[in-house]
RNA sequence: GGAGGGGUUCCCGAGUGGUCAAAGGGAACAGACUGUAAAUCUGUCGGCGAUGCCUUCGGAGGUUCAAAUCCUCCCCCCUCCA
C-alpha cells in the first residue's frame, strides 16, 4: 500500500463528524498493512426497496475511500428488522417485507451501489442471517448489557422522555440488534449518518462484552434535502436519486438555493476544502455569477453518474429550455388513436398524462400555464383539431408531443 | 383495570345543526420578477364540459327538511393513575 498511515487517516477522515477514536483507528491500520488484511467496514442499510439519493452517496463515497486504501466493504442489508416490519416509523405501520421483497431489493441495491463501489471490494450480508436464530435466552442476555439510564443518553430517546412522548420497547431493543450485527460481523470500522452515533458506539460496547476489539466509528453529516431544511429523504420528495436522468439530477441541483449550494459543495463535491473556499469568496466579491458556481456543482455531480459528455449535454438542454425557453430536445410523444375530428382540449391534456384530471386542466388553462404549438391558451373550452400533431406545454417544463391516428 | 383527551380535505389546525368543499398556516402548483437561487406579489389548491351536480370531515347505523357538527355501536391513537 502507497500511502503511509497519517495519510490514509487524513484521506478518512474528510468530512466526518466523528472518528471514533484516531488512535484506534491508526492502530487498525498498521495492523491491517502488517498482516495484509483488509479492515471490515460495516454500513447498515434498510431492507426496503432502495432508491439511493445523494444523502445517501456522502455516506457511500467514505467507504469507497476505505475501498480505495484496499479494504473491504460489508454492505449490510438489515433484513431482519425488515421481515418483522419494524413499526419504529411513526405513521402507518410497515407491511412486513418477505423474503423474495428483500432478494429483490438487494439486487436492486447491488446496481445502485456498484456505481460507486467497485464489487470486487464489497460484500452484500444480510442481518437476518445471524439474527434469525438468537434465542429468546440470548437476547435477554443482549439486554442485560444495558441500562435504562444509559438508553436514555440517546438524544431522540432523552427528548422523548422529557417531553412524556410514548417510547415503547422495542425501540430500545433496535439499538441493540444493530450493536449485536457488529458483533456478529467482527467488524473493524462501521459508518454511519450522524444521527446513528448513538447505535454505532453501542456496536463498541457489545463488542468489548464479546470481548472483541471495538469497531471505530465513523459518523457523517446528513444532506440536506432540496428544500434545504429537512434530510434528503425519498419519502420528503426532496431527493435526487442517483439513477434519475442525467437532465433531471443537473436541473434539480441548479434548483436548490445558493446557501445550499455550498453545503452541497462541501458534502458531495471531489474539490479540496481550499477550492470551495475561493469558489465562495470569488462569488462573494462579484467576480463569479452564482449561476455558475451552480452550474459547476450540477456538472460534477451529474458527471459523477453519467461521465462529462451527458453531464455537458444535460447543461446545454437546460439552458435551451430554460435561457432561451426552447425546446428540450427529447419531448415524450403521445400518439393518441381518435375518430373524432376535435377534442377538449382539458381531455387531451388528461389523455397525455400531463395533468391529473379536467379540474386542474382548466385551472392551468385560466393560469395561462398551458400552450399549443407555442400559443398560449387562454380559453378552457378550446377545443383542438385531431390531425396531424401538436405540442402541447403546461408549465415550465412539461413537455408532450400528441400525435393523432384516425381511427374508424 | 380506572380516569381523561383525541381522530377534519397532502401536513398542522379551526369549525359543535343550515350561510361548509369546510377559517388560518405550511407544503405544492401556476403567473409576474429572476439565475428553474433567495425574497416578494398575485392566483389556484376534492371531482366533474361545471353559476350547477357528485363525493369528502376514523367506520357502520340512526335522529332531522338539513349533520363534520346530535344519538347508538364499533375501530384506532394519545396522556395520566394502577
Amino acid at each position: 500500500m502507497k500511502y503511509s498511515i497519517d495519510e490514509q487517516i487524513a484521506r478518512i477522515e474528510r468530512g466526518t463528524v466523528d472518528l471514533i477514536s484516531r488512535e484506534e483507528l491508526a492502530k487498525k491500520l498498521k495492523q491491517s498493512q502488517e498482516t495484509n488484511t483488509p479492515l471490515k467496514i460495516k454500513a447498515g442499510f434498510d431492507p426496503t426497496a432502495p432508491d439511493l439519493h445523494l444523502g445517501h452517496t456522502v455516506l457511500i463515497q467514505k467507504l469507497k475511500h476505505f475501498q480505495d486504501l484496499g479494504h473491504e466493504v460489508y454492505f449490510l442489508i438489515g433484513d431482519f428488522t425488515g421481515l418483522i416490519g419494524d413499526p419504529t416509523g411513526k405513521s402507518e405501520t410497515r407491511i412486513p417485507l418477505t423474503s423474495k421483497d428483500v432478494a429483490r431489493n438487494a439486487e436492486t441495491y447491488k446496481e445502485q451501489i456498484f456505481k460507486i463501489l467497485d464489487p470486487e471490494k464489497t460484500q452484500v450480508v444480510f442481518n437476518s442471517t445471524w439474527l434469525s436464530s438468537l434465542s429468546f435466552q440470548e437476547i435477554i442476555k443482549l439486554a442485560s448489557q444495558l441500562t435504562v439510564a444509559r438508553m436514555l443518553e440517546r438524544e431522540d430517546f432523552k427528548v422523548r422522555f422529557e417531553n412524556e412522548r410514548p417510547i415503547s420497547i422495542h425501540e430500545f431493543l433496535y439499538p441493540l440488534i444493530q450493536g449485536y450485527d457488529s458483533v456478529a460481523m467482527h467488524a473493524d470500522v462501521e459508518v454511519g449518518g450522524t444521527d446513528q452515533r448513538f447505535n454505532l458506539l453501542m456496536g463498541r460496547d457489545l463488542q468489548r462484552t464479546w470481548g472483541q476489539e471495538p469497531q471505530v466509528v465513523i459518523t457523517m453529516p446528513l444532506l440536506e434535502g432540496l428544500d434545504g431544511i429537512n434530510k434528503m429523504s425519498k419519502s420528503l420528495g426532496n431527493y435526487i436519486g442517483i439513477t434519475e436522468k442525467a437532465d433531471d439530477i443537473y436541473g434539480k441541483v441548479l434548483s436548490i438555493s445558493d446557501t445550499l449550494m455550498f453545503r452541497y459543495y462541501e458534502l458531495l463535491s471531489d474539490l479540496s476544502a481550499q477550492e470551495i473556499e475561493s469558489l465562495a469568496s470569488e462569488m462573494q466579491e462579484g467576480h463569479i455569477h452564482p449561476k455558475a458556481v451552480k452550474q459547476q456543482l450540477a456538472r460534477e455531480l451529474t458527471a459523477r453518474f453519467y461521465g462529462d459528455g451527458e453531464a455537458g449535454r444535460a447543461e446545454a438542454n437546460f439552458e435551451r429550455i430554460f435561457k432561451n425557453r426552447d425546446l428540450p430536445d427529447e419531448i415524450p410523444e403521445y400518439v393518441m388513436g381518435i375518430s373524432e375530428k376535435e377534442i377538449w382540449l382539458p381531455r387531451l391534456l388528461v389523455d397525455a398524462g400531463m395533468v391529473r384530471g379536467t379540474s386542474e386542466a382548466r385551472r392551468l388553462v385560466k393560469q395561462k400555464a398551458v400552450s399549443l404549438d407555442g400559443q398560449k391558451i387562454l380559453d378552457d373550452s378550446c377545443n383542438v383539431k385531431t390531425t396531424g400533431e401538436i405540442l402541447l406545454k403546461v408549465g415550465k417544463r412539461r413537455f408532450c408531443k400528441v400525435i393523432f391516428r384516425k381511427q374508424a
